[in-house]
DNA sequence: AAGATATGTCAACATGGCTGACCTAAAAAC
DNA sequence: GTTTTTAGGTCAGCCATGTTGACATATCTT
């Protein structure tokens, strides 16, 4: 017999857990479908997005701040990044206090593409949210959270709600 | 002004869908952070992980069958299941009625991995469930099942509910 | 017997991760 | 003012996992 004090209540079941990470699994790739498809068409990938997406919320970012956003190597980060700066998506600046930083920018037509995008991703979030209702947002939100290390929720929510990825 | 009948209500404004899609992003990482670290002892990637699971919870499943969940080519899966199976983590059966197709299972071997992957998964999982409370969980379903073409959703849900992938 | 189907396989290629080594220019520290 | 640290770039190679196209085999269907 389970322990009564420590059995998982219903919603917590084995098999919820299942359905909810399959559930996760096919969201996210429909999510990420439409952009993929706009890309494809540009030459460009997952990472070309990432990098426009981020970049177009946090003008001004360095590279470090966006490789701590995308958690991967700056090798990794040059390769999107330098096709995008060579075909005039993305400007760099020198930093206006310390030089050695690049700042960087959308240009005209990299948030031309950008919103090109965000406009699919975000007409498929929009039609989601409006056929679930504000409140179950609400609660994918808080669920989304908790799937985030609580060592770095906060860091994360906050530069997600000002718009400063960094 | 906007036009009021149409204007966007407030939890379909742009900042929040961005917010919202960034939250999915983050969340995601984080949501294969812990069988990923496990995977790698093994040599394994997040594919490996993909066809454990979906043979896990679909025993006897069929190649074709599998491939449809997945959504990638059989050269893809060839690759990934190739290995699984000359390392003995899943088994292939002719089928009873059809002897051309493979009817996959996880051996012994399998079944151990696939939970100790699906315990860290669900652990994750689990306490965002337990922080927000189920309906909030409820909410999230909704909104993670919206995120789906409307042509997939009920076929992929479906095959959620039942634990039968196909 | 002929054709369709389930699966496997070979070869080649693309994307996007990674490590390690090394370079420059500018800032910071001594 | 020299040294050290930092921000960033770059080259080379490796790995995982996706793709296409072509072809082989066994088995089921007609």
């Amino acid at each position: 017999m389970a322990d009564l004090k420590t059995e998982t209540p219903p919603h917590l079941a084995e098999p919820s857990l299942r359905e909810g990470i399959e559930l996760l699994f096919y969201a996210y790739r429909y999510f990420t479908s439409d952009p993929d498809e706009i890309l494809a068409r540009y030459g460009f990938g997952r990472a070309h997005h990432r990098v426009l997406h981020f970049v177009g919320g946090n003008p001004d970012i360095t590279v470090a701040e966006l490789l701590v956003i995308l958690s991967i190597t700056k090798q990794s980060l040059a390769r999107v990044l330098g096709t995008l700066v060579r075909e005039k998506y993305i400007d760099q600046q020198p930093g206006a206090r310390d030089r050695r930083q690049r700042r960087l920018r959308l240009t005209e037509k990299g948030a031309a593409l950008e919103a090109e995008l965000s406009r699919v991703q975000q007409g498929r979030v929009a039609r989601a949210y409006r056929a679930a209702g504000p409140e179950a947002v609400a609660g994918c939100w808080d669920v989304l959270a908790g799937l985030i290390d609580p060592a770095d929720r906060e860091a994360i929510l906050r530069s997600i709600r000002q718009g400063k990825s960094a």
